[in-house]
RNA sequence: GCUUCUUUAGCUCAGCUGGUUAGAGCAUCUGACUGUUAAUCAGAGGGUCCCUGGUUCGAGCCCAGGAAGGAGCGCCA
């Protein structure tokens, strides 16, 4: 007979009928109750067996962690957790798990903490929060591509080795086949690239974007989503060296239709899980809430995590620009009780304590800041018609901070080729981005979404190595 | 990289002014019970007190150095 998912027969399971249901056991209880989880929802079904009618040497065998099949019929439930329960009739071992040994796992049936369950990151995909979070990242991902090909992106896909070093969005990671110990040297006694595997220095990508406008500029819309990499000393609760990110690119699009687009495609993913993602949301919802309570009342969120997306999903973005933030810094409260560490002033970049304050104090909701000083952002942002401003704009979320970065891009060709001189990027290594701005040159923007960080708003988790299977940090690169 | 906190049983933690045999809850095991929902009740096993060195009659506790982890900051998405 085949087998029934878990969820198949918890939504359409018909009373009286025979299933099959293969899965890993969360609990036996009473030597009665067996809690079934086959990773299809987060919720158990309940196997009930007459322990009677089975041999004692069957039954010592179902424990925490082991996996079963189970056949049998499809009944009302007596008790009152659930609607429906399967009689058992049948009884298969697929694996066992000693308990002994199940016990130094997160396995054990009992609370852990976040730190502990990072530990064995191969074992916490059996809990329910790493099953929630896991199964809500794969909507996002899902949802991010039905959002993008139902207003006709093309999903491009940018190099992941790079030989262009010009993004400056930080430490890059070197990819080289030569021997570390003896590696080929020139006469002068640096090390000869050019018998290295591509002929030059090459390194891990830190952002697919001037790749993606190349295909923007002849598809009209594309966007990237893949993995990225820093080798920033980073050791923070937001900040990973692998990450994945996704990088929209519109031809023709100004600044405004790039905030309109950013809104609408945060606004998405946010519905989606809202409403695909019910069960596992209830569950985070409710673990949030319980943790809560622990805390000091003037440390708890206002809202609740569900809350917080509904009202992401319902209100518009505060949009200001980076002039407008500064001088509503400068009449902040904090800022004349001397609160901040930092300075406030016209050209600083904002530190976490402005944006905290801007989101979390003055607005309480999304805000889209735009135009900021040239000198604080990369080369290719559109210079303004002050001559001190550029065309960025940065999406700062409630208890995530920077979570979109973006801007229109310099579309002229002559202003280009002197932003690379004033930031110091040789003509000849980003010779085929130039170039698109001699052919045709059109405006244009786009913007990066950190994924994970995005996980981080959508699950309520607090640490970005929780939401992502293997975290990448330095010092540690484990399974 | 900087600041700060933590490290004691499988897990989460307590451990008094430095004093005899280091504790609790949960988990595991054994037994009882059997329509349970973090089941319940009784009992048992389980310790390199992170590591190295020092002070002391005596160190889980004090001092020095190191390691690992968390939080905050910087860099950024």
């Amino acid at each position: 007979m085949k087998r029934s998912k878990v969820i198949e027969v918890l939504t359409d399971g018909s009373v009286g009928s025979k299933v099959v249901v293969k899965g890993w056991v969360r609990a036996f209880r009473s030597n009665r109750f067996i809690q079934l989880n086959d990773g299809s929802t987060i919720k158990n079904i309940q196997a009930v067996v007459d322990f009677e009618n089975f041999d004692e040497a069957l039954l010592k065998r179902i424990t925490t962690g082991s996996a079963i099949a189970v056949t049998g019929e499809l009944v009302e439930s007596q008790g009152a957790g659930q609607a429906v329960e399967i009689q058992v009739e049948g009884i298969e071992i697929l694996g066992d798990a000693n308990p002994d040994e199940v016990q130094r796992t997160v396995m054990q049936p009992k609370r852990h903490s976040l730190e502990f369950l990072r530990e064995q990151a191969h074992l916490r995909f059996r809990t329910n929060t790493f099953g929630a979070v896991f199964r809500i990242r794969h909507a996002v991902a899902y949802a991010i591509h039905k959002f993008f090909n139902d207003r006709g992106f093309y999903y491009l896909h940018t190099p992941i080795v790079t030989g262009s070093d010009a993004e400056g969005a930080g430490e890059m990671f070197r990819v080289t086949t030569l021997d570390p110990i003896n590696p080929p040297l020139n006469e002068d006694g640096s090390v000869n690239y050019k018998e290295d595997f591509f002929g030059k220095p090459v390194n891990l990508t830190v952002s697919g974007q001037l790749e993606a406008e190349l295909g923007a500029l002849a598809l009209g819309q594309v966007y990237t989503f893949g993995p990225t990499f820093r080798a920033e000393n980073s050791n923070t609760s937001r900040h990973l060296a692998e990450f994945w990110m996704i990088e929209p690119e519109v031809a023709f699009n100004d600044l405004k239709d790039n905030m309109d687009l950013t809104e609408s495609f945060l606004k998405y993913i946010v519905d989606y899980v809202l409403e695909n993602c019910k069960d596992d949301l209830a569950f985070l919802n409710e673990r949030e809430a319980n943790e809560q309570k622990t805390k000091p009342q003037n440390e708890r969120n206002e809202m609740s995590l569900i809350e917080r997306l509904e009202f992401v999903s319902k209100n518009d973005f505060k949009r200001l620009t980076y002039t407008e933030a500064i001088d509503l810094l400068l009449q902040s409260k904090p800022y004349k009780k001397g609160q901040f560490k930092f300075d406030v002033k016209w050209g600083i970049d904002l530190q976490s304590e402005h944006e905290r304050y801007l989101v979390e104090k003055e607005f309480n909701c999304p805000v889209i800041l735009t135009d900021y000083p040239a000198e604080i952002k990369a080369f290719y942002m559109r210079q303004n018609d002050d001559g001190k401003t550029v065309a960025a704009m940065d999406v700062l979320f409630p208890g995530i901070g920077e979570i979109v970065g973006g801007s229109q891009r310099e579309e002229r060709f002559d202003v280009l080729k002197e932003k690379c001189k004033a930031f110091d990027i040789h003509e000849e290594e980003i010779w085929w981005y130039l170039e698109t701005r001699k052919f045709g040159t059109v405006p244009h923007a786009g913007f990066g979404l950190g994924f994970e960080r995005m996980i981080m708003f959508v699950t309520g988790m607090t640490n970005i190595r929780d939401v992502i299977p293997f975290p990448r940090t330095p010092q540690n690169a484990e399974f």
